[in-house]
DNA sequence: GGGTGACTGGAGC
DNA sequence: TTCCAGCTCCAGTCACCC
């Protein structure tokens, strides 16, 4: 007790530091009535202080009081004229908004009752009347209403909704289970309105218009027999919100949680009244952060008090944002039945033990490129940016994306393009990568549009991974096309991103080579390849394969096999080439600049037996038109890097993202410009530069 | 200097 | 010891183009 209290009167002398450590979690949910707030939080706050994730929120929330703090001087600037301005302009606004009010519609929220949970307890009854959460030690997705009675709620990390609630049940997820129920609710949603639009697997927002006209009972009616029809259907219960709009139905299907409902009637005062003191968290859209701004600047609780500060909203906030702020004050929301909206992006992630390990981040790169890929094939879809999602160790979020000049949708082709994403960041620990894939091409195309598209697995796998790679990615080349060329002193081989591909061939020419996990992530994805199908895994090998392929966590011990494997994978990648060393540079030398020239003569003379590099021996079909040019200009570039250093086989340098390391500089964007100090070596803007000065 | 597109991060569900 | 996944929308900023 007497040590508690000492903690509690930390350093900066707040007796209850836990009152000033906002969560999530106390904030009120159904069936958390009678919660010790306080209990909770301070729980709460004992069991995350010290850790990564809180130093993260403290982070967070320092972010959050600055930002507070400069609206406030924002708001402190504002003259008199100002004011009574953005006081016109609120004027105008307000009765412009009202006009578009329509009480005509009937909308019906529906909400599952902890979904998730009631499904467990249908499957096992034994759990019924017991405290339980849906999930795990590390989160937990739902819990039913005996738990939330100790303060335990979604969202909530299992080991502490295990110390607010001793006796807590745990059942893992089983989303099959949740679906095939949601899908029995969805066919009696149906019966109501064929157009019901479904949030998630346990909400939706129905408009029961044209039901209640044509069968000529009330809404109130409606809601009570569709409730009772999905119970009868599935044994589970559900809360009903009914109002003239979609944002109120959701407010009030909250009212009478669990196995409730409320029915807010189509009428301006009954709406007015109801918004008058209904507090802003209440609503959907306005969450922690912009109820602390809220609250904290402008003083606003209710609804209601959104218009009475409108001058300072419409001051201070976006026009959208300000016309969202308004129409909360006037109740209003959605009423029509929104057009089928297609999908904007498509993305995927995963968590994980934090690592530094680039073997293993790559691989997981690898899976969450292949797992959105099958994705994307399943609904036809092609994307043009690609966006990596990265959570580093002390939980900060960083996305990074590039936007192509082609639409790719195969997992090799996201993968290539991620790597360089997650290259440019590394060294980095991470807990978190993730994929997204946006900015869709309108037509969409059959799943098995192309019905040669290897997986990446199959990918890696194959002996030809190098001749894909080869010139695969023209479209990279320009879309990328401000990445400059760097020298990068902690890696013996490494290539721009333009002619990253061609890194297989220096990797076949040179001997010295040495795998090394620090090197390049081409070589990496080669070598991986390589690796899985020349080693013959021992069956300890394969059992610790086989326990990795969840990508949770990571093994030392692999990481050393992996670079033996990759040694092994090299060598072997050397056979893949005919003639020595020796040969393939006297080749190299005694190239005469016109022979790599872009013309289809040149070409043809390049290419031996319609075929063959006659410099390095990689095979590509004459089909290859583009990847063929491509592979000729890496030659050549190759060749007046050689003049443009005096030495042989000097290599390109892969480009290098301005990594923040300033934490100042957080949250501006970095700009990638050309390096003026590009050394000795030849930038690729450089190499085009010079060759056309050479044709 | 304005328009536009790209990139990044935040918020919310 | 342990703090989600997948999506949408929005704002701010920057670079490029005309």
């Amino acid at each position: 007790m007497e040590k508690e209290k000492n903690e509690s009167s930390s350093s900066n002398g707040n007796p209850k530091p836990w009152q000033s450590y906002h969560t999530v979690y106390t904030n009120a949910k159904a069936g958390m009535d009678g919660v010790d707030k306080e209990k909770v939080q301070r729980v709460v706050y004992e069991m995350s202080k010290g850790s990564k994730y809180f130093e993260n929120e403290e982070r967070k929330e320092a972010f959050m009081r600055q930002k507070i703090e400069h609206m406030r001087a924002r708001c402190a600037k504002l003259t008199p004229h100002d004011i009574s301005h953005y006081q016109k302009v609120a004027d105008t606004r307000v009765p412009e908004l009202e006009a578009t009010r329509d009480l005509s519609r009937t909308w019906l929220h529906v909400d599952m009752d902890a979904f998730y949970a009631a499904v467990e307890t249908l499957s096992d009854p034994s759990l019924k009347g017991k405290p339980m959460a849906v999930g795990g030690m590390s989160m937990i997705s739902t819990a039913n209403y005996e738990a939330r009675r100790f303060g335990v709620r979604s969202a909530m990390p299992g080991f502490i909704a295990r110390k607010l609630c001793p006796e807590l049940n745990f059942v893992p997820i089983d989303f099959k289970k949740y679906t095939y129920y949601s899908d029995l609710t969805r066919k009696v949603f149906h019966n109501y309105d064929p157009n019901f639009m479904a949030t998630s697997l346990d909400e939706a927002y129905l408009d029961i218009t044209e039901v209640c006209r044509k069968r000529g009972i009330s809404s109130s009616e409606i809601a009570e027999e569709l409730r009772t029809r999905v119970y009868e259907e599935t044994g589970l219960t559900c809360s009903a919100g009914v109002a003239p709009n979609r944002l109120l139905a959701k407010v009030c299907s909250d009212i009478n949680k669990p196995n409730g409902q409320f029915v807010l009637p189509n009428d301006r005062m009954a709406v007015m009244t109801f918004i008058s003191s209904l507090p802003i968290r209440k609503i959907g859209g306005i969450g922690k952060v912009t109820e602390h701004i809220l609250r904290d600047v402008f003083g606003i609780n209710t609804c209601e008090e959104m218009l009475e500060k409108g001058s300072f909203i419409c001051a201070l906030f976006s026009n959208s944002t300000a016309d969202f702020f308004l129409s909360v004050g006037l109740g209003l929301g959605g009423t029509a039945t929104p057009q089928i909206r297609s999908r904007k992006s498509m993305s995927n992630e995963r968590t994980f033990s934090a690592t530094e390990d680039k073997a293993f981040l790559y691989r997981t790169l690898a899976k969450i490129a292949e797992m959105l890929s099958a994705d994307m094939e399943k609904e036809g879809l092609r994307g043009r940016t690609l966006t990596l999602k990265l959570k580093t160790a002390s939980f900060e979020v960083r996305t990074r994306a590039v936007t192509l000049q082609k639409h790719i949708c195969s997992s090799e082709d996201i993968f290539k393009h991620a790597s360089v994403l997650l290259k440019a960041e590394l060294p980095v620990s991470l807990r978190l990568i993730g994929l997204r894939m946006s900015l869709f091409n309108e037509e969409k195309v059959g799943a098995s549009a192309d019905p040669t598209q290897k997986t990446l697995t199959n990918f890696i796998m194959s002996g030809d991974a190098s001749r894909k790679n080869v010139g695969h990615d023209n479209c990279l080349g320009s879309d990328v096309s401000d990445h400059h060329f760097m020298d990068d002193k902690e890696t013996s081989i490494s290539l721009g991103i333009h002619k990253r591909s061609h890194c297989v061939f220096r990797d076949s020419f040179d001997n010295k080579c040495v795998p090394d996990l620090d090197d390049n992530y081409h070589r990496f994805t080669y070598n991986v390849g390589e690796a899985e199908k020349i080693h013959e895994p021992s069956s300890d090998e394969t059992a610790e394969k086989e326990n990795k392929s969840d990508m949770i966590g990571h093994s030392p011990k692999y990481h050393h096999n992996e670079e033996s494997q990759l040694l092994e994978a090299n060598s072997s990648v050397l056979q893949h080439y005919e003639g020595s060393h020796h040969d393939r540079i006297e080749a190299a030398n005694s190239l005469d600049k016109e022979a790599v020239s872009s013309s289809n003569q040149e070409d043809q003379n390049f290419w031996v037996d319609d075929y063959k590099c006659s410099l390095c021996g990689i095979e590509m079909p004459p089909t290859f038109v583009e990847e063929r040019q491509e592979h000729s200009d890496f030659h050549l570039a190759q060749r007046l890097q050689e003049e443009e250093s005096g030495s042989d086989l000097r290599m390109l340098m892969p480009p290098q993202r301005c990594v923040r390391k300033d934490p100042a500089s957080h949250g501006k964007r970095k700009k990638l410009k050309s390096d003026k100090k590009e050394g000795r070596h030849l930038s690729i803007d450089m190499f085009f530069v010079k060759s056309n000065q050479n044709f």
